[in-house]
DNA sequence: AATGAATGAGTTTTCATTCAT
DNA sequence: AATGAATGAAAACTCATTCAT
């Protein structure tokens, strides 16, 4: 006989991270005051504190929720690609269009979580390790289908992959002129594919 | 006739700021406060506005200083290679070893500085500039020399490649193996001059 | 016709005085929570409302309770001494006794109770001079005995006794070697009744 | 060269004091807050932790303050008697003196410090060691001049002694009639000399 | 009858910055 | 010039109590 149905505590559970994901997005994690995160979502300051433990652990269930979402849309349209060059362009364009999309999410990941000391080994690493799994497993298996050397570091392609967009996309983000996704992603796919150096441009594609 | 000498002016200035910087490394920004900073430049809270404006602007020289002495150390090192890979080599390493040895600099930087909403034509934000402008000169003369493809985009090689530094020191700073400076600089070298493709191997290097 | 049987809603009320008993004298009062009160009761927050005006009172019922327990023990067990020095040893006993058993809920009016400004005319004043009437009875029988001068102040006997009691007892319940019951309990009789001053010994017991 | 004289800092620390003491003993501790110390000796509620470590810190130097104040006033006291039973009055009617004229700060030493787990060890309680020394120094110098029993256990004597002004205190603070100290401290120290039993009467005093 | 979600006031502490000395 | 005392705003978190369900 609860006092409230299981179906609104969800609803309102809801409307805190959706409230905080906005607030957090905005003003950055210590700006963001838990009074206002409380109004945003028409609630009391200290319902807050009924369904999340403190202001870090909402932020925590923030960007798992973000990271949860952008993993399952990640692998859905990764494994449309038949190849590995397919496979990853669609990763890349991926990417590029979430950080496009989520700058902010991503600023708080980057700036707020994966700076902290307790990162390693934290909830959020290890959906950061599932995210970018999806890349290894690109890697092998083109290791696997004779389309990329045998030799090849996976990791290293990883934080060249993710490194790269970041930056790019970081630039655009706070700058003026908006990203052209495809024609960039199209561009970063194909200088990963074949690297700065000249060489017979028939080999390539 | 000022009450102390410009000479001990500048001395005062470069302790408080060396302070700040060891301060401000340690702790990190909104960790660190004012009077520590003081107390360990071994002056008075209040004497450290009479030199900066606000907290604010001490992060900002700090930066500054912290950039303008990595930008010399750069060119200087880069003028040394010969080709356009050796150029790309030596700016690899010595951008890695960068990171390793002054992380939390580096850290205040992407965390604090980068991610602030006016960083964009800030002082450090042409630091920055002239920072990368030494692998766009590199590229540039590739380009030049026939050493790289002409249709090659050099703001597409920045951002591969300091994204790729950022994020593979990243992992190893806060992480438990330290990194091979010289071993990962080569892999991430010839990935970039090479791609991941596969190719006639007797092509690379 | 009530929706709960009186005899359910008695036990219920048990239950809940033995859960506030048991976490107000674990935690003291303002530590201790409502909802960890219900919690230990195995029953929501909100029912404690119905059996109790508020924390404030819940307490009040804890001590009372308490104190018509000892008080029943009290007198009990001295209406078996035959003699003023007899009754007044048994009382000694039993009350260093309690203050070591329960010395938790002694602390908490004390502390709590003792010293509010309501202190006076409530109920749980009313139930400490019961208490210590039986030390009054005592004294005032000895008097009709002629066991004790008869202008002997038995408040002064009260305050004395009862203050020495509490003030032994605390430091052994803080400190760390336990209290000898047996052994203090006669040697502050002894002192009660002989007093400081030298005299001839043969008189002494 | 400092902002303020030190002689100014004196007075402020000890304006806090006294504004800590007076709103403490109205209130209690925990009811009394930082804003309302502040408020009562003019000043911001910043300062008051640039003087104190934080409210606990303060309540603790202010039950210090109260304690060397009434050491010094006790030591003087006493040292004027000449005889055991002289002695022994002189503390007893000084120890209630104060106990009337400072129950809210005896009241904050009872339930907030003498309480608390931490006590045992503190500063406090090496004050009030100090303080009940001067009764154990009374006992052992009767017992060297043979005017007390030298089998008399001086610690028994110091909890009956305090234990007693406590009680009988406490009710007439917080009661109606006002504690006629002279005459109740003669009856209690009569009491304490020669005990309850019925003896030769000749014998006292 | 029973629940427990919801409230919202209340409090200590920190710290960049200022300004009297 | 130099000090550092003083400010005062800001913010997370707790919890007794209420009341819709």
């Amino acid at each position: 006989m609860p006092a409230i149905s299981p179906q609104r505590m969800r609803v309102r559970y809801e409307a805190i991270l959706a409230a905080a994901t906005r607030v957090f997005a905005e003003k950055g994690y210590s700006a963001a005051s838990i009074t206002e995160i409380a109004q945003a979502a028409s609630i009391s300051d200290g319902l807050i504190y009924k369904y999340f433990e403190n202001k870090r652990a909402l932020l925590e269930q923030v960007l798992t929720h973000f990271y949860e979402r952008v993993i399952a849309d990640l692998a859905a349209k990764v494994s449309a690609g038949k190849t590995f060059e397919e496979r990853l362009h669609i990763l890349v364009s991926e990417h590029m269009r979430t950080f496009v999309a989520d700058t902010d999410l991503c600023r708080l990941f980057i700036c707020e979580v994966r700076t902290a000391s307790d990162y390693r080994g934290s909830a959020i690493h290890q959906l950061n390790r599932r995210y970018t799994q999806v890349l290894l497993k690109i890697v092998d298996d083109g290791i696997a289908n004779g389309e990329v050397p045998a030799d090849l570091d996976p990791r290293l392609v990883r934080d060249m992959l993710f490194g790269a967009i970041e930056h790019l996309s970081w630039r655009h983000v706070s700058g003026s002129q908006p990203l052209d996704v495809p024609r960039i992603a199209r561009s970063l796919t194909d200088m990963l594919l074949n690297g700065l150096a000249i060489r017979k441009r028939k080999a390539r594609r």
